[in-house]
DNA sequence: TTGTAGGCGTTATCAG
DNA sequence: CTGATAACGCCTACAA
């Protein structure tokens, strides 16, 4: 089978080789009987564009890059990993392809954006994980490489477009539903305040529980999600329900909760594989929906119809209710 | 910031554009000293080949295709995104990137390839989730596109190269430590026969066990697993201990033997986040190093110094001893 | 509406 | 060992 080129189709079709570009670019600019005929030839040879010809005449790629992350503690790592498969549908809808890579840190991942800016041309960057003095985002600003954030830029103005989950909203829809199912101290375990996302999670659950239910902060993780609990649940006025920031932390509470022989509701954040398993409710981010904004918003970007003004979406999370609250 | 080429490098060191290619690709090829120079131009240029470029050239564009699934059950997802982000360093560390796509089914994949081929030149094609009458490794082959697969041809001779896990190794293992520990009466609990890993895990628990053990299968799933569990402990005789082809049905079966009040020893497969969430002993896939082996074997293989014969590497699995066992 | 003439950055070939 | 030349497949002018 010989290589099928923009030559092989004009050939078929009697027309020249700029008839043929011109149907595959511009079809407007193409007589409608000649389009057909192009079309048909072109269907029967199976030919597809070189995107690497393409590439080299326009300086685009149709290749955008996003890092895989580590699957940190494993339990609320599968949320990248489920944002990366609808990253990668999206894209693929739109004409594009996803690229992947890894990165130590900011200055390692920085470094990887020239690599592939100068030796893929990639068209644009999806950037996760966005915290408070992100290097990565100026960087790409001051040399005008495309790209959006999933997560809000922590603490500066929104110079770029971002796509994000509402987790106050979260938080808030947890706590209301704990309040109707006749709970009355509601407590917050989460993170040291400092994280964003962290300090979202507890500001949503603050605004609906009321300024009298009780908190505790600890690092991510099981183990140090039922020490905190537990110091919670030894207080006097111990909390009849808790609002986790993390399913691990939620995964900790129960336990506690258990150890100790206590009722206690629980709802985690991220509906991750472990809160399907157990039964734990949890509120679940749209990452399918997110990532589909982000192509959305790329797109915008590299047709060049980006609005004068960055765009934000902050989408609302949804509680999945089960077995523990 | 003008773009870099081979020519700018060229003029900068003061020699032509060949030999600064030369130095790029075949280094001994030029003299020591005039090597020396180029090197230092390229770094003070920072130049970087032009992928787009040399693809056109030489038809290769250092691209490697996988398929990225949607967390299927969510609790077992998490093992195809390990074993992606291995696949993703050990690219990088070969000059490789990956590339992402999705497919509704097989049928769907190959029209895939086919598209990836053409408009990308993908240079190979690494293949998960293989099974009975797998049609993607036929097709690759008839078009004599390099691939490896990870994960064995089931029922198939092996005409191409692939890494897997030594799955009835692992169950082995794991019912060996269960016999260590005192227990005698060792169950197992897995999927309907029929696909080849969930075989493999059943075969090396039997052959550990002896054959007076009791055995139930049930399709994957924390309900289903509890379900076949519970009829598995409520017989006379019933096993002590259970060897699990999931770390979902192991979930299942520690559900049904606390709801039955009843004190049986669990492992689980593939150490998912939810066995080290809940503290369940686990049989551990080497995702990093399998990956790692997969790079390596299609290196081989795109460097032309391909073995006649296909190569095939079984690693072997580990157990995470936890609480459960 | 269609055809013709470069040139994008590389590398392979072949002469010096 | 080094340097000139052509070609990879496509797209953007420009001319017909």
């Amino acid at each position: 089978m010989q290589k099928v080129t923009i030559a092989t189709v004009a050939r078929r079709a009697g027309v020249s080789r700029q008839t043929v570009s011109n149907v595959i670019n511009t079809p407007d600019v193409v007589r409608e009987e000649t389009r057909e005929r192009v079309r048909e030839a072109i269907e029967e040879l199976g030919y597809r564009v070189n995107q690497a010809a393409r590439q080299m005449r326009t300086g685009r790629s149709r290749l955008i890059a996003v890092r895989i992350e580590p699957a940190r503690d494993g339990i609320n790592g599968s949320v990248l990993d489920r944002f990366l498969h609808g990253l990668t549908d999206a894209a693929g809808l739109a004409g594009y392809r996803v690229m992947l890579y890894t990165a130590g840190g900011d200055a390692d991942e920085i470094a990887t954006y020239d690599e592939l800016l100068n030796a893929y041309d990639l068209d644009a960057f999806v950037l996760t994980s966005t915290h408070h003095g992100d290097p990565r985002t100026s960087w790409l600003a001051a040399r005008d490489v495309p790209f959006v954030t999933f997560g809000r830029p922590w603490g500066a103005p929104d110079t770029h477009s971002w796509v994000d989950v509402d987790n106050a909203a979260g938080t808030a829809a947890a706590t209301s539903h704990l309040l109707s199912a006749g709970h009355r101290r509601i407590g917050f375990l989460g993170w040291p305040a400092g994280s964003g996302v962290g300090d979202a999670r507890r500001e949503g659950w603050h605004r609906a529980a009321g300024l009298s239910a009780l908190s505790a902060t600890s690092s991510d993780g099981v183990e140090p999600g039922a020490a905190a609990a537990k110091s919670l649940l030894s207080r006097p006025e111990a909390p009849t329900a808790l609002v986790c920031a993390s399913d691990s932390l939620a995964l900790g509470a129960l336990q506690a909760a258990r150890e100790l022989g206590r009722d206690c509701a629980v709802v985690g954040f991220d509906d991750t594989a472990v809160a399907q398993a157990i039964g734990l409710t949890s509120v679940s981010q749209p990452l399918a929906e997110a990532a589909a904004r982000c192509m959305g918003l790329l797109t915008e970007l590299l047709d060049g119809r980006a609005p004068s003004l960055p765009t934000t979406v902050l989408l609302p999370p949804s509680l999945v209710v089960r077995q523990t609250a």
